[in-house]
DNA sequence: GTCTATAACGTGATAGAC
DNA sequence: GTCTATCACGTTATAGAC
């Protein structure tokens, strides 16, 4: 418990709050993990957490981070990027969903949708909108998008035992197709 | 307000307690609905809400059910049901939308969640199993079910702008092609 | 006996006094 | 930084009205 170098007291209580909030956030979920059980986690007192953060919402936001390995997937090559995308979420490690997981489901609250929608158009649109085909390549982002989402949604947020029980090669084979199609397939007809 | 005939006045109460829910829970969602609001809309006392209905959660599971027109869509031809699905949820009326909104977004109770998985194989997956063309019928009706809800889930729970005022036409081409070949298309290849 | 209302408990996030 | 107060929540025990 000696002071560590460099580090005020008061940066010290931040991050032991934070690492304590981002811990039972990804475990318990953003509105079954109560102020009272971080501040008891982190060793501090309850109104502490708020003076900090603000908010109980503010200090979830702060901990809902992406995993890195987005943004290298998604910088890399298009031709491949449907197979990728869907293995990475098939076989995402218990670690890396579990801070997913919490921010997919805690969309009740309006500030915390906000972000989502915020993250989606950083990590999952942005890298890829301008290398899409075509004329259309914002219709195909936000299709990709949406159907990301999607895989995410049945797997995380829901957690389908049948779907987990099922190969992982044959969903990745079928969503992997389904998602390169909207990304460099033709473009559809109009109905 | 004379008594309707063949109903108890419990029954009536029931009733009461039961569309006051469905109009809040639709309007402003699960967790910011509270017990208390719903029993002064429905004109009763607090406490008899949980009498008559268990708890908050039971009320809401009884009032989360689908628009009947689901089961219509499904039922109909396999070789233009994703066309038909894209359309139906890109054009489905504010009401109608409003009652999925709620259970896809109260997804951090863990028996909504169930509720959710149950609605999902019921109305999503049963009806078109046994239609599916080839050995993998079981993945490409979850496949199909995961593509659906990505699109609810943009387009509903995170309420995407972007997506919103892109033209519709051109949503339903793109995500109504993605979901027909997932349950018509060949087989693709192992990767 | 059946239906309803009162009052209170325990716990949640948060604000303000010290 | 700490302690205590405040207010809203779902829920329950209990007693009153018909």
């Amino acid at each position: 418990m000696t002071a560590a170098p460099g580090s005020t007291k008061a940066a010290r209580t931040r991050a032991s709050i934070l690492g304590a909030a981002s811990e039972l956030f990804r475990q318990n979920g953003y509105s079954a993990t109560g102020v009272r059980e971080i501040a008891v986690t982190a060793g501090v007192d309850p109104a502490l957490v708020i003076r900090y953060f603000g908010s109980k919402e503010a200090l979830f936001l702060e901990t809902a981070t992406i995993d890195p390995i987005w943004a290298e997937r998604m910088a890399g090559p298009l031709d491949t990027l449907g197979e990728r995308t869907a293995r990475g979420l098939v076989e995402a490690r218990q670690e890396s969903q579990g801070s997913v997981t919490a921010l997919l489901r805690a969309t009740e609250t309006p500030g915390i949708r906000a972000h989502l929608q915020q993250v989606m158009a950083d990590q999952l649109i942005a890298p890829i909108l301008d290398r899409l085909p075509g004329p259309e390549a914002e219709i195909r982002a936000r299709v990709f998008a949406a159907q990301t989402l999607g895989l995410m949604y049945l797997l995380f947020t829901v957690d389908d035992p049948i779907l987990r029980s099922m190969p992982p090669d044959r969903i990745i084979a079928y969503y992997g197709a389904a998602l390169q199609a909207v990304l460099t397939g033709p473009e559809p007809e109009p109905n």
